[in-house]
DNA sequence: TAGGTGACGGACC
DNA sequence: CGGTCCGCCACCT
């Protein structure tokens, strides 16, 4: 069953993840920051495994922080999925998950900071 | 209940 | 670079 409690996590995910422009990159530890879960990187990971695809939010935004697509089979093709949708967003990623995420990689400003902190406080 | 497994990350070698 | 270890914690036997 769905605890409120992981259901109000996944809603602060999604919400900070949408944020994130097209064409940008994040990794899983700048999420769990912005959402005040500091260190819960990995809990990132479970919660964008929940959403539902295709889904609105740029999930596949979200890389590891080594620079590259975590590939596992255990993804059932989600994995491909997100090289095949960053790709179409000028982002080049090589067969084994490689990118260039220094050049892409998105660090919010204080007003965009600003920003998610609004959203977050909405929920 | 206990132990294994990860869409993680950082330290180390 | 790559490989290993460990802390982390939700999930799944």
């Amino acid at each position: 069953m769905t605890s409120p409690q992981r259901s109000s996590f996944d809603q602060r995910v999604s919400a900070v993840v949408a944020c994130i422009p097209h064409g940008r990159l994040c990794t899983y530890g700048q999420v769990a920051d912005w959402i005040g879960a500091y260190g819960c990187a990995r809990q990132v990971g479970w919660a964008l495994r929940r959403l539902s695809l295709p889904s609105r939010i740029p999930w596949q935004r979200v890389v590891n922080a080594q620079g590259r697509i975590s590939m596992s089979l255990s993804r059932e093709g989600s994995d491909w999925m997100q090289r095949e949708l960053l790709i179409a967003e000028g982002i080049p990623v090589a067969l084994d998950g490689r990118l260039p995420l220094k050049r892409f990689l998105w660090v919010p400003d204080e007003g965009q900071i600003a920003r998610m902190g609004q959203l977050l406080r909405a929920l």
